[in-house]
Parts: C-alpha cells; structure tokens; sequence
DNA sequence: ACGATTTTGGTACTTTAGTATGAGTCTCTC
DNA sequence: GAGAGACTCATACTAAAGTACCAAAATCGT
C-alpha cells in the first residue's frame, strides 16, 4: 500500500511537471503542442505498463510459496514435514529413510502420523490434500 | 499479432481525437488545457494497464494446461490416463475401480502399465513424473 | 531441572499396491 | 475377416504401505 501511495505521488509530481513544459511549449510554437501532448500519452502509457507488470507479478508469487503457517496449525512437525516433501517426490518409505539417515520403521510412524493431521488415507491423497492447503510447492 | 495491430490503430485514433479536443479547449479558455493534458495522462495509463493486464494473463494459462500430444507420444491410452488422474486424486484401486465401474484387477492391469510407460516405480512418482511432463494439471 | 514434545525405533499385524501371466471381448483398420 | 490395440478380468504371488502399541533418547521452553 505503501508503494502505491508512492507511485500516484509520483504520477502527480509527472503531472504538474508536465503541465509547466506544455505552458512554455505553446508559447514558443504552436506545433510543439501534439508533440508534449503526445510524449505525455506514451509516458503514461509506459506507466500503466509497469505498473500493472509489478502488481500482477506479485499476484502470481503467492500460488506457489508454501503456507507454512498452516502447517503449525496442522500440528505437523519439522520431521513430518520433510517427510511429506519426499513422500511428494515419489519415494517409498525405504528411500526416505535412507535420504534422512533413520530407520524405515521411523519413516513409518511418521507418516502414520501425517496420514491423521491431514485426514487422509494414503500417502498420494495427503498429497493431493497438502497441495491444496498450500503446504507443499505445487 | 492482429488485435496489437487493432489496439495501436486505436491508440492513434484516440491520440488524434484528443489532439483535436486540446485545440478546441485551448482557444476557449486556459484552464482546460490542463484538464486536457491530465485526461489524455489518465486515458492513457489505463490503456496501458488494460493491455499488460491482458498480455500477462496469457502468458499465465500455457502453466495449468495439460499437454496432450506427450501422453500420446507416451503411449498412454485413455482408459490409463482416466486412472492417472484418479491416482494423484489420491484414490486407492478399489476406489477408482468403483468410480470407473471395473474390477480392481483391471485397475491394477493400469496402474501397472501407467508405471511402466512413465518409468516409475511407485503411483506417487507416476504423478511426479506425470505433473513435471504437464500431463496432469497442478 | 523438569515436563512436554519431538524424534527415534521396534514388533506384530492387516491392508494396499504392484508383478507376472494368461485370456476373453470389443473396436478399428487394412 | 484377420490382426492390432485397447479394455476387461482372474489367479497367485511378492513387496510395500499402513495400524497399533509401546518405549527410550533427544530437544526445548520456562
């Protein structure tokens, strides 16, 4: 918001700048007039441009960060989660255990785990399920 | 390119339009002649928002679209990629073979396929693979 | 330091998932 | 109408996945 506000400040600013440069323009010529006045149509036009680039790429970013509030308020752990992203990379329970150096039977409970936190049955619906809160990087 | 080509055959004619209005405006009184610049300034910056906001939505959709052609080329058939869907759904065998009105055996006769044609070796890297091929949507 | 989580691990068991193999039906094409 | 693919289904098996229950370390907040 705080940047909004800077940008029409700033627009404002263009705006009255632009107002001296035409007053001195048709004074000295009379054709200087579409020119000022078309320089101000680009101007605003690039503008326009920018702007709405930045804002929309703003929207976009929120899409694909992960909610990691959401995931305290599931009560997921650090060690569940980092097991729900492999288990989102496709390993199996046996693979996981080998990548975080601890016994499949581990592995196991923490899914068991995960499968509860986020109501689900298997391991590819708490997929499904985390990707649609937003816990996981789609 | 042809609605570009429209839009800035627009953007001349409206120039030119305003061009005609600021000669009207400037021989009346003074004053207006800001009223002009700052409308043509207003006019403008939203056309250019309009435009960007048009070109970039575009350039959004190509992400979520699902790229048919790569699930012929994969040699996937329909029956298949019904299933594949359904798995990354997170349904289980029984649940999709009850969704789709088979037997789980032929649901099994699928998934094995569909593992062997995407090169996985489990259902939760068959939709890994599947989303980073962009046949399954996001 | 103490209680509360978290992380780890085990055993024993049930349920899914996945493989291998074979085979019948159906549709489309040449 | 013969063959190719796609779809269906079954049996028998192996391999994962998941549940239930318990319990010992490790970590962390106050």
């Amino acid at each position: 918001m705080k940047k909004t506000i800077f940008v029409f400040s700033a627009l404002i600013v263009a705006l009255l700048a632009l107002f001296q440069l035409s007053k001195y323009a048709y004074i000295s010529r009379d054709v200087s007039v579409e020119i000022v006045i078309a320089s101000i149509a680009i101007v605003f036009f690039l503008i326009g441009l920018y702007i709405n680039k930045r804002t929309l790429q703003k929207e976009k970013l929120p899409d694909t960060i992960v909610n990691l509030k959401r995931v305290e308020e599931l009560g997921i752990s650090n060690r569940e989660y980092e097991v729900l992203v492999q288990i989102s990379n496709g390993l199996s329970n046996k693979e996981i255990a080998k990548k975080l150096f601890v016994s499949e039977s581990t592995i196991k409970t923490h899914v068991s785990n995960l499968l509860v936190k986020l109501d689900a049955k298997r391991r590819t619906q708490a997929v499904q399920k985390a990707k649609q809160l937003q816990i996981l990087a789609i």
